[in-house]
DNA sequence: TGTACATCAGTGAACGCGCGTTCACTGATGTAC
DNA sequence: TGTACATCAGTGAACGCGCGTTCACTGATGTAC
């Protein structure tokens, strides 16, 4: 049951002047690589194969995994934001629009369990590669910045001024996110654990309840 | 700043009849690798080094590298649940025997990363070890069960009945644990994220305060 | 219009490494007679 | 009390594997003259 090694591909080589397309490829298979089969499987040289090129080609455009994984983490963090932004949009309704991004979050990660673990699984230790000097700090500081603050405004969205808890925005997206992933998390890696059906739904609902004002909250209910 | 290898030992041969000594000078160490460096520093050769035998030796305690891990995990659940109950012994009030678990729970993950990787961060994979053969489906699935059922138990604890969210002490308990998870595992993970000061003690206020009844609230904070 | 040359986008072979795993073996220690 | 023997708790050397990384090289393509 381990996952099939990936085919190899043939491949011609790119034209003159176009030799940064490896570039590009190269991330995408590597993002495919890792959704398939998680960090583990991805390697320089299974990447090369996969590609359809030789190992040492990947240097002229990468100088390890690390400067790899870190375009690949970039990406599925801009698809996130992408995916949460569009979940959002056109509803006005400040409780309804969290709750649509809450579930595109719980959403994404079940349908991309790969990169969810490079993400926020800890798999690619970003604090690690910095540390190792392979990785520049300030780029993995803007890593989830775009996908928080889809959170921090719908939040904010929610909040009157009578809920204390609501005091700081920042500190209450950052909750709701943590509860979130704390599900998601468990859900990926937790796959025999006797989850109690509609647990999605729940979670939702209670992350998102947190966040309304007690007026909002009368209005939504009634 | 990679982690230093360990230091090999020297070590006598265990007396005749005592065997089975080594089988558990094998977990120990196992759980000292983890501890010190992750779940990706633990290597057959490298804890066969650090313990002061031969890599052959091992085989004749575990088959494999999962059965060490599955062995690792029993011991490091067992240690937690330990330390939840230790945690809210004594404390009468439920909801401060609540409080008590659930500080004991972030403290338990952020004095010892590497095992609570093993144990809640995915990086043993207990249902593909299960999927592989290696490992006892009914073992794993006993795993985290007495720490979650002191989760259960403090939860019910704090129930009365006019709280429809907590129709189901289970899902409650679940709940709190998952909610708990995302906090304690995103602060091991995103080490350099600017998380908000007293965020764990903000968490733990959230996820109790949702578990008690209205009444039980209203005594609490009168 | 032809041709020498520079550049680009790679290739192929080789390196040393640590890993899991196997195999035949060893040397101390207890035990039967 | 001595000694042959079985057992126990390991050892040492070797195997093939895939990995990251290096090095010198190649062959097509565009360009200057």
């Amino acid at each position: 049951m381990t996952p099939s090694p990936p085919t190899p591909t043939k491949r011609a080589r790119n034209p003159r002047g176009s030799g940064a397309l490896l570039g590009q490829q190269i991330v995408t298979t590597a993002l495919g690589i890792v959704d398939d089969t998680g960090v583990d499987g991805l390697t320089l040289r299974g990447l090369a194969r996969m590609i359809g090129v030789s190992p040492p080609a990947i240097y002229a455009h990468f100088a390890d995994i690390d400067a790899i994984l870190l375009a690949v983490a970039r990406q599925a963090f801009a698809d996130l934001a992408d995916h949460l932004t569009a979940a959002g949009d056109g509803i006005t309704a400040p409780a309804e629009r969290l709750r649509a991004v809450c579930r595109a979050y719980l959403d994404y990660a079940e349908r991309h369990p790969g990169r969810y673990h490079v993400m926020f699984g800890g798999q690619w230790d970003a604090t690690a590669a910095v540390e190792r000097g392979t990785v520049d700090q300030q780029v993995v500081d803007t890593l989830g910045q775009g996908a928080l603050s889809v959170f921090t405004h719908a939040v904010r969205a929610c909040a009157g001024t009578d809920t204390p808890a609501l005091s700081d925005p920042f500190s209450e997206a950052v909750t709701t996110w943590v509860f979130l992933h704390g599900y998601a998390h468990q859900r990926l890696v937790a796959r025999a654990f006797p989850w109690p059906p509609d647990m999605a739904e729940h979670i939702v609902d209670v992350v998102t309840t947190r966040c309304l004002t007690r007026s909002t909250r009368t209005a939504a209910s009634g």
